[in-house]
DNA sequence: GAAGTGGATATACC
DNA sequence: ACTGGTATATCCACTTC
C-alpha cells in the first residue's frame, strides 16, 4: 500500500526484545494512520589515536561477544563496524556498535571499558530521537510511504488491535514530499472546580471546543435552556462523557491552557478517585505524567496517539520576550493575540453560587476553551515550524525551553558534519559547572543625563551569534594551548585561543543566521504566516545559541566560548563607539549590541552612508543596522547620586511614537497611578522639549491624590510571588499580602500575582508592610506613601534634567525655584 | 532610635 | 534546572553610634 502520510506523534514499544516505533499521523484524505517501523540500534566507541589494525581487530572481536540479560531481555552486540568519523570536529576512528535493544545501550557502554576506547557516545539520545535521525522520518512533514497493512494480523503481538486508527501500516519505505498544507483536528478543553489544589475538589464542568463543536458537560443545572450545556448525573458521569466526546472527535491535538499543571492532572486524579478509566489514548490508555525534574518544575501529561498541548508553555518560550502582556494569564494573552478576553465571572465556591449565576459560569467555562482554541490557531504555524526546524515531535517542541530547542537542532544536524554526538553532562558535571563563577558579560555605556535632540541608533544584527561565527567560538574549536594562527582574546587575565579551522557548532550557527536572513527577506517580499514563523524560529535559535554554550545543562557547554563571545563583542562595540565619535558624532549611550548617538550637524543620509562604511570594516559576518532616527531622547540620573542611569531611557520618533525602556512606566510592580503619570510626563517632555506642560500635569495629579480622588484600581501594586511563602527570608509587603490572602482563603492566581495597596493606619507605623491591605479590605490609601514612594520616585529624575527639584511639589511645600504656574 | 549599609527580592534590558 | 550577564530600585534586616 502506498499513501501520503504526515507523522504527528511518536511512541515506541518492545517486541521480542527489539524496539519498534509507532507513529500516529494522517493521510491526505484525513484518515488516521498508524505506522510501525524499526531501525538499527547502535552506539559509538571513539578509539584512541594511532591504533594498529590488529589491535582494532582484537578489540572488535571482544566487543562482538558482549551479551546482556537485563530484566529478562536478551541483548547482544550484533555487529561492529569501523568508521571514519568526527568527534568534536576532530577526525577519529570509531566503532559503530550495533545492539538489540536501545534501552540496553547504556549497559553495553558500561562494558566497553577498554584502554583502546577513549569515549563512548550516542546512547543517550532517546529512541525516538535516534529513530528520527536514523530514518530521516521527521515530524509534520509530508511523506510518501509504502508498506503492508496490518489487518488485525496479530503481528507484533496484535499491537494494531484495539487501536483507534483507520489504517495500520508496517513501513517499508518512505520519501519526503514537497511541503503542503496540513490542517490538524483540534479540540480545546477547560475545567472548572471548587478547590484549586489538584484533585481536592469536585470537577463541576468541562468545556470542549472544536470546529463546529461547542459543549459544556456539567452535573449542575442551568437556569435557562442553553444549547451547549449537556447535563449529566454526577462527576463520574461527567468524566465518562468527557472521555466519550474526546474519543468521538478523535483530535490530533488536545489543547489546554496551563493544562499540564492543572486540567489534565486534575482530571486524572479525580478519575482515579472515582475509579473511572480516563481512556483518552488511541490504545485506550490513560494519560501518563512525567516529572520534568526535581523541585517545583511542571510535569507533563502525555496521551498516547493524541498530542496534548499546553499552550502556555509554548507561548512562554517562543513568544513571552516579545509580548506586551505583563503576565501569561489566558486573559491577557488572549487580549493581545485574539483581541478577546475571558468572560466575567467572579470565582466562588459552588455552594455560594446562586441559581441564576450558573448560566454565566457555563458561558465563562465555554469561552475559556474558545480562547484556547483561538490561540492554538494563532500559534499553529509557529508550532509547526518549530517542529520542522528542531525535528523533534510537537509534544516535546511545545514544552521545551530554548536551551533544549538549540540542542535538538544540533543533534538533528550533526550528520551533515559526520559528527558523533556529545553526551549529556552527568549530575556531578552539572554541579561543577554551576559552581563556576559568572564570567564578564556585556558593556553598558554610562549616559550623561539630559534631553537630547536628533538621536540615531545602530545595532548589531544577531550580535552574539555573528560573533560566534566570525571568531569560530565553540567547545570543539577551543585550543588547549597558545597557537599562532588562531583567534585569541583575554578572559579573566588569561588569553584563550580558538582554531580557525571551522567547527561544526559555529558552522551550524552560520547556516541558522543565513536562513534567518533569507526567510526574513522572503517574508518582506511576500508575507505569509509560515515564513513569519520560520523566520522567527531561526531568529530565536540564533539568539539562544550564545546562552546555550554557557548553559550548565548543555551537551556542548563551553564556558570559555561563552565568555569569549561576550569579550569579542565587547571589544567590537567599543571600537565602533570610538569610530562613531571620531567621525564627528557623539555617542551618548550603548548597551550590549546597540549604540545611540547624536547626529549633530550631519544629515540622515550622511549617517546612513557612514553606516555602510562601518559595515565594510567589520570582520566576518558581523553587521550593523539602523535601528532608527529619533527626534528626541531622554536619559536620567539614577535615583541616588548624579550619575546617569543605565537601561533606562525614552525616545520619540518623527511619527510621535514613543520607545520607553526601563522606566517605571514599563515595570509591572509599580501602581498604575505612578506608571501612567510617568508615561504622560515622558510624552510631554519629549514632545515639547521642555518641562512646562509636564510640571502642570504633575501638579494636577498631586492635587487629586491629596484630595483622595484616585480610584482604587489606580493604586494597586502587583508583585509576583516567586516561591512558597515559607521560603522567604525577608518579609516584604507582597509576602504579607500573600499571607493575608491565605488567611482569608482568597485563591492566589495561577500566575501567582499578588495585589495590594498601602493604607493609612491609626497608629504611626514605620514599616511599609505594616500598612499593606488587600483590594477587598476596607481602608483609605496612604497619601504620604503614594506621593513620596510612588509618584515622586517616578518623576523626580525626569525633572532633575531641567534642574527642577520636584520634592517640594509632591510634599506640598511652597515652591521657591520656579515662580508660579 | 536614627542613620547607614548590605542582602533579599522583583523586574527590566539586551 | 531547562539559554547568558548587567542593571535599577525597594524594602527589610542588621549594625553602629
Amino acid at each position: 500500500m502506498k499513501i501520503d502520510f504526515i507523522p504527528i506523534d511518536y511512541d515506541y514499544f518492545d517486541f521480542e526484545d527489539r524496539n519498534y516505533i509507532r507513529i500516529i499521523g494522517r493521510d491526505k484524505r484525513g484518515r488516521r494512520v498508524c505506522v510501525i517501523d524499526s531501525c538499527p540500534v547502535y552506539l559509538w566507541a571513539v578509539l584512541i589515536d594511532g591504533l594498529k589494525e590488529s589491535k582494532i581487530k582484537g578489540l572488535v572481536e571482544n566487543i562482538e561477544n558482549i551479551r546482556l540479560n537485563i530484566k529478562g531481555r536478551h541483548t547482544k552486540v550484533e555487529k561492529v563496524e569501523l568508521r571514519e568519523k568526527n568527534f568534536l570536529s576532530k577526525r577519529v576512528k570509531a566503532l559503530k556498535i550495533f545492539a538489540t535493544n536501545y534501552k540496553d545501550l547504556h549497559d553495553i557502554a558500561d562494558k566497553l571499558d577498554f584502554p583502546e576506547i577513549q569515549n563512548r557516545r550516542g546512547y543517550d539520545l532517546g529512541f525516538i530521537t535516534h529513530y528520527i535521525i536514523e530514518k530521516k522520518f521527521s515530524p509534520l512533514q509530508w511523506h510518501e510511504i509504502e508498506g503492508n497493512v496490518l489487518d488485525g494480523s496479530g503481528e507484533f503481538g496484535g499491537i494494531d488491535k484495539g487501536l483507534q486508527v483507520d489504517i495500520c501500516i508496517k513501513l517499508q519505505s518512505h520519501k519526503k514530499l514537497e511541503a503542503s498544507v496540513f490542517t490538524p483536528k483540534v479540540l480545546a478543553y477547560d475545567i472548572e472546580v471548587d478547590e484549586l489544589k489538584i484533585g481536592e475538589g469536585e470537577i463541576l464542568m468541562v468545556s470542549l471546543v472544536s470546529e463546529n463543536f461547542k459543549k459544556v458537560i456539567t452535573w449542575k443545572k442551568p437556569n435557562k435552556k442553553l444549547d451547549f450545556v449537556e447535563i449529566v448525573k454526577d462527576e463520574a458521569e461527567l468524566l465518562k462523557k468527557f472521555v466519550h466526546h474526546v474519543r468521538e472527535i478523535s483530535p490530533d491535538f488536545l489543547v489546554g491552557y496551563f493544562s499540564d499543571g492543572f486540567d489534565l492532572p486534575y482530571l486524572k486524579t479525580r478519575a482515579t478517585k472515582l475509579e473511572i478509566p480516563l481512556a483518552l489514548g488511541l490504545d485506550d490508555s490513560q494519560p501518563r505524567f512525567f516529572r520534568a525534574g526535581a523541585g517545583r518544575s511542571l510535569g507533563t501529561g502525555k496521551i498516547s496517539g493524541i498530542v496534548h498541548v499546553d499552550l502556555m508553555r509554548f507561548i512562554q518560550t517562543a513568544y513571552s520576550q516579545y509580548m506586551q502582556s505583563e503576565t501569561l494569564s489566558l486573559n491577557e494573552v488572549s487580549k493581545e493575540f485574539l483581541g478577546d478576553t475571558k468572560k466575567d465571572f467572579k470565582f466562588k465556591h459552588s455552594s455560594k453560587i446562586k441559581k441564576e449565576e450558573w448560566d454565566s459560569y457555563f458561558e465563562y467555562n465555554l469561552h475559556d476553551s474558545v480562547l484556547a482554541y483561538g490561540l492554538f490557531q494563532k500559534f499553529w504555524s509557529d508550532m509547526l515550524e518549530f517542529t520542522r526546524v528542531m525535528q523533534e515531535p510537537v509534544f516535546s517542541v511545545t514544552r521545551n525551553g530554548m536551551g533544549s530547542n538549540v540542542e535538538d537542532y544540533i543533534i538533528h544536524n550533526l550528520s551533515k558534519f559526520n559528527e558523533i554526538p556529545e553526551k549529556r553532562p552527568t549530575y556531578d558535571e552539572i554541579s561543577e559547572r554551576r559552581r563556576k563563577e559568572k564570567y564578564e558579560g556585556a558593556f553598558v555605556f554610562e549616559p550623561i543625563p539630559g534631553l537630547y535632540e536628533d538621536v540615531a541608533i545602530f545595532d548589531f544584527t544577531s550580535n552574539y551569534g555573528t560573533t560566534i561565527v566570525t571568531y569560530n567560538l565553540s567547545k570543539s574549536t577551543l585550543l588547549k594551548e597558545k597557537a599562532k594562527d588562531a583567534h585569541h582574546i583575554e578572559i579573566e587575565g588569561k588569553d584563550v585561543y580558538f582554531s580557525k579551522e571551522p567547527g561544526f557548532f559555529p558552522e551550524m550557527l552560520r547556516e541558522i543566521i543565513e536562513k534567518r536572513k533569507k526567510y526574513k527577506q522572503e517574508l518582506k517580499e511576500k508575507p505569509d504566516v509560515i515564513k513569519q514563523a520560520r523566520s522567527n524560529a531561526f531568529k530565536l535559535l540564533a539568539n539562544a545559541a550564545y546562552g546555550y554554550q554557557g548553559f550548565f545543562g548543555a551537551r556542548y557547554y563551553c564556558r570559555e566560548a561563552a565568555a569569549a563571545t561576550a569579550a569579542f563583542a565587547k571589544k567590537m562595540i567599543k571600537e565602533v563607539i570610538e569610530k562613531i565619535n571620531l567621525q564627528g558624532f557623539k555617542v551618548i549611550y550603548s548597551d550590549t549590541d546597540s549604540i545611540a548617538f547624536l547626529i549633530k550637524d550631519k544629515s540622515e543620509k550622511e549617517t546612513l552612508k557612514f553606516l555602510e562604511q562601518l559595515n565594510k570594516e567589520l570582520p566576518g559576518i558581523m553587521e550593523l543596522e539602523l535601528e532608527g532616527f529619533f527626534t528626541r531622547g531622554l536619559w536620567v540620573t539614577r535615583r541616588t547620586g548624579t550619575i546617569g542611569a543605565k537601561k533606562k531611557y525614552a525616545l520619540v520618533d518623527k511619527a510621535g511614537r514613543l520607545k520607553i525602556r526601563g522606566f517605571e512606566t514599563v515595570r509591572r510592580d509599580w501602581c498604575h497611578l505612578a506608571r501612567e503619570l510617568q508615561n504622560k510626563i515622558i510624552r510631554l517632555v519629549l514632545e515639547d522639549g521642555n518641562e512646562i506642560r509636564a510640571l502642570q500635569y504633575l501638579k494636577g495629579v498631586v492635587k487629586k491624590v491629596k484630595k483622595r480622588e484616585i480610584s482604587k484600581e489606580e493604586i494597586m501594586i502587583r508583585t509576583m510571588l516567586q516561591k512558597p511563602i515559607e521560603e522567604y527570608k525577608a518579609i516584604s509587603p507582597h509576602v504579607i499580602a500573600a499571607k493575608k490572602m491565605r488567611e482569608l482563603n482568597i485563591p492566589v492566581s495561577g500566575a501567582n500575582m499578588i495585589e495590594y495597596f498601602i493604607a493609612e493606619t491609626r497608629e504611626k507605623k514605620s514599616l511599609v508592610r505594616e500598612k499593606v491591605k488587600l483590594p477587598e479590605e476596607k481602608g483609605e490609601y496612604n497619601i504620604e506613601y503614594y506621593l513620596s514612594r510612588q509618584i515622586l520616585p517616578a518623576v523626580e529624575n525626569i525633572f532633575q534634567v531641567f534642574n527642577i527639584n520636584v520634592t517640594e511639589i509632591t510634599e506640598g511645600k511652597r515652591q521657591t525655584k520656579l515662580g508660579d504656574f
